[in-house]
DNA sequence: TGTCAAACATACATGTCATGCCAATAATTC
DNA sequence: GAATTATTGGCATGACATGTATGTTTGACA
C-alpha cells in the first residue's frame, strides 16, 4: 500500500508496481469521465474501454466503479503519513505533523497527485454523489490508521492506545475537514495547503475544546 | 430527519412519522437478516418479503440495500445531539456534551435502538463489509454537521466557523472511535456508553496533541 | 531457442441491484 | 359517494459485479 517513489531494497516488487501504475493511470481516467459526463453517465464499460481494457480487467484492479477514485483522494495523504515516520525524532508531535505535512505539499514524492483544479472539481462531485462521498470517507479513515503506528512511535506509546487513536482521529479529522471546506469555497483566494495548516494548528491548541 | 417522540406542535406530519415507523421496521428487520444470514446471503427480496411489502417499494424507502441499517445506526447518537441543543446553557461546551450523551444512554427519547449485544454484533458486521462500513462512515460525517449548530449556539459562533467545525469533527470522531473499539473489544467488560464517556473526556483535555 | 509453468487479460454467462414507467389500490377531500 | 391525490405493486430494463473457462503474455530453465 505505501508504493512512495524511494525506498531501497523496497519490498514491492515490480510487477506490483506496474499494477499500482495501471490503478493510478485508470483512476486519472475515470476522474475525467467523471468530472465530464458526470458519474451515472458513465459505465464501468466506458472507463475500461477508455482505459484501453476489457470489462473484466477492470474488476481485478478495482472492486467497484466507485473505488476507481481512491488512488487520487489518497495519494496527498499517504505521502503526508510516510514523511511523518521519516520525521526529525527531536520535534514534538504537532510540529512534526505541520513539518511533514507541509513538506508533502512542496515536492510530492509520488507524482499520482492533480493540480489544485482538478483536485478541486473532484472533491465537489466527491460531495454531491453518495457512492463517491462514502469513498473519500473510507480514504480518510484508512489515513487514520496509516497515521497511528507514526504517532505512537513518536509518543513512545502504543498504536492501540485511546489516546494515540483519538491523536490520529482528531488530526485527520481535521484535514478532512480543511479539504471540504477548501473544496467548497467560492472563490479560490485560498490555497488547500493552506486550509489544512490552519485546521492543523487549531486542533493543536485544543481549539473550542480547550475553553 | 429529526423525528424525536417529544416535540410539541411539531412539523413532521402524521405521514412522515409513519414513513419513519417504517423505515426502522425494516431496518431491524434487514439487520436481523444480515446478522443472522450474511450481508451478501441476504438479498433485497429477503428483505422486502420479510417486511412485507414488494421489492419495488423497499426502494421507495432506501436508496440502497446498505441503507438499511443507517437508521439504526442513526439512532443512538441523534438523540444525543437533539439532547445538546436543549441541555443547559450555564453549562461548558464538554461538560453539556458529557452529560447529554450520558442523559441519552439513559432513557433514550426513540425506541429505535438495539440492545447492546444486537449492536456489537451489528458493529462487528459493519465493519467487516466495505459497503456496511462507508454507510457507518457517512452516517458519523452527518452527525458532525448536526453537532455544528448546537455546538455554535453554545460558544455564540457561527456553524460555519472553522473552530466549530472543528469541535464537532473532534468530538464525533472521539464517539466513532469509542464505539469502534468497544465493538472489536474481546469481552463485554465494558459497556458503551463508559467507552464513549472516556473517549470524550480525553478529547476535552486536549490529550497528546496538548503536550 | 524451444518448452513449460505461472501470471495475467479477455470473453461469456449469470445473478443481483436499482430505477423508470404504468396500472391498481388505498387514503383524503369535497 | 365521487373525485383527487398519494402510495403501493408489477414489469421491464440497463448497469453492476463475479464465477468460470479460455486465450495470451511473460519469464525461467534446459
Amino acid at each position: 500500500m505505501t508504493t512512495s517513489t524511494r525506498r531501497g531494497p523496497g519490498r514491492p516488487s515490480l510487477t506490483e508496481r506496474r499494477k499500482e501504475d495501471t490503478r493510478t493511470e485508470v483512476s486519472r481516467v475515470a476522474a475525467r469521465l467523471f468530472t465530464d459526463r458526470g458519474y451515472d453517465a458513465t459505465t464501468v464499460e466506458d472507463i475500461a474501454a477508455a482505459s484501453g481494457m476489457a470489462l473484466r480487467t477492470f474488476y481485478r484492479y478495482f472492486r467497484a466503479k466507485e473505488e476507481t477514485i481512491a488512488p487520487l483522494l489518497a495519494a496527498g495523504t499517504r505521502d503526508w503519513v510516510d514523511r511523518l515516520a521519516d520525521a526529525d525524532a527531536s520535534l514534538g508531535l504537532v510540529d512534526a505533523l505541520l513539518t511533514s505535512y507541509r513538506a508533502s505539499v512542496r515536492h510530492a514524492r509520488t507524482p499520482d497527485g492533480l493540480d489544485e483544479d482538478q483536485l478541486r472539481a473532484l472533491l465537489r462531485l466527491v460531495g454531491g454523489h453518495s457512492a463517491l462521498r462514502a469513498v473519500w470517507l473510507n480514504v480518510y479513515r484508512d489515513t487514520e490508521d496509516s497515521l497511528r503506528p507514526a504517532i505512537a512511535a513518536r509518543v513512545g506509546a502504543s498504536p492501540d492506545d485511546l489516546d494515540v487513536q483519538l491523536a490520529a482521529g482528531t488530526v485527520n479529522t481535521a484535514v478532512r475537514i480543511a479539504m471540504e471546506r477548501w473544496a467548497a469555497g467560492e472563490s479560490s483566494v485560498r490555497s488547500a495547503d493552506e486550509a489544512v495548516g490552519r485546521a492543523l494548528r487549531a486542533v493543536a491548541t485544543g481549539g473550542l475544546l480547550a475553553a
